[in-house]
DNA sequence: AATATATTTCTATAATTCCGGAATTATGAA
DNA sequence: TTCATAATTCCGGAATTATAGAAATATATT
């Protein structure tokens, strides 16, 4: 990931509105959610909504299909783990032993 | 980590300078870099710079100490390290058996 | 076709952030 | 104390971003 793409992506994350609805969508999972649904958990009129899902879309956080009537959103997962990768990159210069466990994240156990 | 604490580390490192400025210091390890250390690799006045390292330093992202007449800042890899997480947290619902690995970011390999 | 629902675009106002020169403060050296 | 170096604060104009009403577009239903 360049650097111009980690600061759009970070740009379009900080912002309370957009960081809740890019949470929600997280932990949606594979299904998503549709904009309308976001729109009645945060309680934003659909013009504000919109601008805002716009910048996480053009930061490739946000991917969608349109389903009928409704627009089906979700977490683009890549993208956000290119992000954090990106953020810990040759962390501490690579020398484990002053980067542990200073720098080493706790992550969650794969299954 | 709360939302609103969030916010304030991804705005911080959601501009150039400044998300330039901490993978400095995130690669630069427990040692850390002096503010016009950081001022010379940027090509940044020292204004303009201080500014950012303020917003850094807000956000928890950077803490400093005096050394002599330097400042030698450093990353704060816990906050880092709960940023991530937040990001993160209960995606797909815990699901494990639609997050993986869909969800799971790559990180580095604990040693 | 006519109507209802879902979402988007347009637009304007309000609010916030960015930048860096100049002045100021802090520390160490002569 | 005087001087030099390092870093910070102050300031205000320029640029960018946020917000949401109204109008427009897309799809489904009758």
């Amino acid at each position: 990931m360049k650097q111009i793409e980690a600061v759009a992506s970070l740009t379009a994350l900080a912002h309370d509105s957009r960081l809740a609805a890019f949470r929600l969508l997280v932990q949606a999972g594979p299904d998503g959610l549709a904009v309308g649904e976001i729109g009645q958990r945060l309680k934003l009129p659909g013009a504000t909504l919109n601008s805002h899902l716009n910048v996480l879309r053009r930061a490739g956080l946000v991917r969608d299909t349109r389903e009928g009537r409704s627009i089906r959103c979700r977490a683009d997962y890549a993208r956000m783990d290119a992000l954090l990768a990106f953020l810990t990159e040759n962390c501490c210069g690579n020398d484990t032993a002053s980067c542990t466990p200073a720098c080493t994240p706790t992550r969650r156990k794969r299954p």
